[in-house]
DNA sequence: GAGTGGTCTAGACCACTGT
DNA sequence: CAGTGGTCTAGACCACTCC
């Protein structure tokens, strides 16, 4: 037995597909869509909800529901590690030319709109795991995000360094100098650190209601959450990030090369 | 103006956080727990759908609403795929003793149960593309999921090969050779072809009704999809496999290797 | 103010599980 | 069978947006 709902967002579904709904066109309102499938309201919304969650429908208070239109995607890919690490050593004009984020994306600096956060915390029972320092350590925590002008961010990002570590450049620890030119491979450059590998953790979940918010998705589409840790020659953990990245519009791409076989 | 049903989302996942409600115990039934907050059934499970969203909450129909237990967590690596290939020159009965699943999840090859369906289908658009071949190619559909014994799949996972490429071997057509002793890239292998690359593409969304069910995730859990493709030596796209697992226990991790700077 | 979606209610009935 | 969760309804009222 299939539920009401159930078939009425399929059949939701289907219309988007077929474009009977086409993409950015205003859904009739529920209160006939209700009356259309002989449904009460509650029924209606919560077939709504479904799409919704899917990413077909983007739901505006007071205005109306509208079929959502394929969005920018972001696709981040691992070589933009190394292409960092490359761009230490340049010049400060060439490094500030373009930074990762317009790599992802193809847009042009001037499109992207940046926004950077610092304050001190001490490091809690994971962050002190994962950067391999005792609890309470005096951490910085840096939140970024990044936007297409006019549009929702790209992800939010709460990145962590050990404080000791930096303090070295009274620089790093003032958020003013956001965006630093050649990011923050550049910036432990400058304390005599140099990055050595960089392991990403990724999972997924549905977004809290601020992630929601901020990110402007709707309750029921999920986040991609990643964990980005960098460790320096010594293999020292030198920053742990958490970046949380809508999954409708996110392709995080990675490529693995394998050895040839022996001739 | 926070909802009645956020805030009472809230209360239980603080609840649950403090082991007032121990992981695995009952929860008090709906109808109790409507009266103890005060509103009405509908807005209760509101709430409660929100903390199954999240993972807190697992409902079983006609039994009750039970804190979750955390669950085995699958950490799936790149190595895979080097671990893999380097196997492939090994002789049967070594490369029968373990597969990639047993390496995600540590556990032994008895405590593991496989299942595979094969089918023969046509490229549309997106597998096309995919493949690089034209629409309407034959192709070779395999779907697979691997599940600790008695526990939800792992994944879900559809794989497509170009019929043509491995009609060579007739036993790459048969499901009742799985699980094939070496994976994919020894099926590949003997039919001369040896990976050079692999890409994998992630993105997050919740899950199908279908997939929920196979999972045993609720409809509010995310999950993740990766798509994996595998290249020959020739740059060709040679298998492409869809791979859809539960978000709150995968854990995909990715570690890249940075080149030293100069000395 | 008119029109839209968002929250909430009280109550009915159905479906599943265990005894 | 009793007890649980799952679906559905009709209607009230609130919050947001635009004119």
């Amino acid at each position: 037995m299939v539920s009401k709902y159930e078939r009425i967002a399929a059949d939701l579904r289907q219309r988007v597909r077929k474009e009977e709904f086409a993409a950015g066109e205003r859904l009739p309102a529920e209160t006939v869509l209700m009356d259309r499938y002989k449904v009460s309201l509650v029924t209606m919304r919560r077939a709504l909800d479904l799409v919704e969650a899917e990413g077909l429908v983007e739901r505006r208070h007071g205005i109306g529901n509208f079929v959502r239109a394929p969005r920018q995607r972001v696709r981040r890919t691992t070589d933009r590690h190394q292409w960092e690490k490359d761009r230490v050593h340049l010049s400060e004009s060439e490094r500030s030319k373009t930074g990762s984020t317009e790599q992802d994306t193809g847009l042009d600096k001037e499109q992207l709109v940046f926004h950077a956060e610092y304050s001190d915390c001490e490091a809690d029972d994971d962050l002190a795991e994962a950067l391999g320092v005792p609890v309470g350590t005096h951490l910085l925590e840096r939140t970024y995000r990044t936007r297409a002008a006019e549009d929702a961010p790209f992800n939010l990002a709460r990145s962590y360094l050990v404080h000791e570590m930096i303090e070295a450049n009274p620089k790093l620890l003032n958020a003013t100098n956001e965006p630093w030119a050649g990011g923050t491979q550049h910036q432990l450059f400058t304390v005599g650190i140099e990055v050595d590998h960089v392991t990403e953790a990724i999972s997924g979940r549905p977004p809290s209601p601020d992630e929601a918010e901020a990110l402007e998705i709707g309750p029921g589409v999920s986040v991609l959450v990643l964990r980005k840790t960098l460790y320096d020659t010594g293999g020292r953990a030198v920053e742990v990030a958490d970046i949380v990245m809508p999954g409708d519009r996110t392709e995080l791409l990675y490529t693995t090369q394998l050895k040839r076989w022996p001739i």
